[in-house]
DNA sequence: CTATAAAGTGAGTAATCACTCACTTACTTC
DNA sequence: GAAGTAAGTGAGTGATTACTCACTTTATAG
């Protein structure tokens, strides 16, 4: 992969272009990255990029393709390896987090694009995105009842958004340290409280 | 309150632009409020506003002033009326939702100010804001330990993120179905296996 | 080696934004 | 009711931004 050469075909330029929008989402509020900080990054002039996308709005939505695609398979071969309906949802979690602790801007895109006054093309991937993502665990969830693993009275509902929380609120951490140690660090103890709640009491 | 009419007083002025600015965040996305958009809401020329803020930033920094001592005062009280610290838990809890139902744009606005580049004086606010949240929990959390109510093994660490990200979380679901129903309707169930999470098993 | 197409350049453009300022209007006080 | 002050107006300004385009450079196929 010679990805910083010149004149790179029309599709390397592109994953080119979505992997820098990511790197720079890292380091700066996603909705304040500009075509010409990603030009720059990339050691590309500005007007280049509009050879490969036609609109701004497009970039970002191939960005979110990206993401959709490479999360939900991360977490499903996370998931698949488990041995119970609640170690597939530690796994996913945790595959999760080690995804966003790897690429710090993704959750920052994706809570960002979500609240875009706009009904953009990439709003409408998060909201597909999330919608998958909350199926799975509906389906998990369901699973460990039926098994036994989950208590009978635990509301699937609340369940999956305590989850979506989980991660949420770790992110959140992060962003107030400034960094992502807490993230790695506080997983855990957040896993084995959520999961408390949701054991059936033998 | 005439808040509608010309030449209000310099004070009436800035905090009928303040709560202008809480009720355009309800609608729009926080970073693409424009000076103009608030001037127009309030009846007033965009230049008006700079007689009042020196900056943008200044007018973002009394947004969060105003939501800080709101929120805590709300949380404060909530808490002071129960009989436990779990229920005291509780009561924060409904109250912060009851809070941000009654104002959607403001946890846009934390989030979205958080993940700002810039070190901003309403960025410092939020984090502020954040940290003397965080105390509040501790505290209860540890009340409920030493009352016997929650179960000595439990993290309290772990709790506290655990409480931030489920109302995080329901407002991500809120934000992905366009309105607040979500909330109202969810919460008490994911309050339930939250709780559920902490309670010493008798 | 040459022709052709793909990719890149860099100097545009129009729109938008936060912020300024000379001037006008409305309130207050004696 | 005159004088003084506080608040508002509206037409600026310069900076930034997404996007365009005529032209140049590079890769590749015959």
């Amino acid at each position: 992969m010679k990805l910083d050469s010149k004149h790179l075909p029309a599709d390397q330029r592109r994953a080119a272009t979505v992997e820098t929008m990511i790197a720079l989402a890292a380091e700066q509020n996603p909705s304040e990255i500009t075509t010409g900080a990603i030009a720059e990054r990339m050691n590309l002039s500005q007007g280049a990029l509009f050879r490969h996308f036609p609109t701004k709005d497009d970039m970002w939505q191939s960005v979110m393709e990206w993401v959709a695609q490479r999360l939900l398979a991360r977490i499903d071969k996370a998931a698949q390896g488990a041995a119970s309906p609640l170690a597939s949802l530690e796994a996913m979690f945790m595959a999760h987090l080690d995804f966003v602790a790897k690429h710090p801007g993704i959750p920052r895109m994706l809570f960002g694009e979500l609240q875009r006054a706009k009904d953009t093309a990439a709003k409408r991937m998060v909201r597909t995105l999330l919608t998958q993502y909350a199926e799975r665990l509906h389906t998990l969830l369901q699973q460990g009842k039926d098994r036994g693993e989950i208590a009978s009275e635990v509301d699937i509902h609340a369940a999956a958004t305590l989850y979506i929380g989980m991660i949420q609120g770790l992110i959140m951490q992060s962003l107030i340290s400034g960094n992502m140690t807490p993230i790695r660090d506080s997983a855990p103890g957040v896993f084995i409280l959520f999961a408390r709640g949701l054991r059936r009491v033998s």
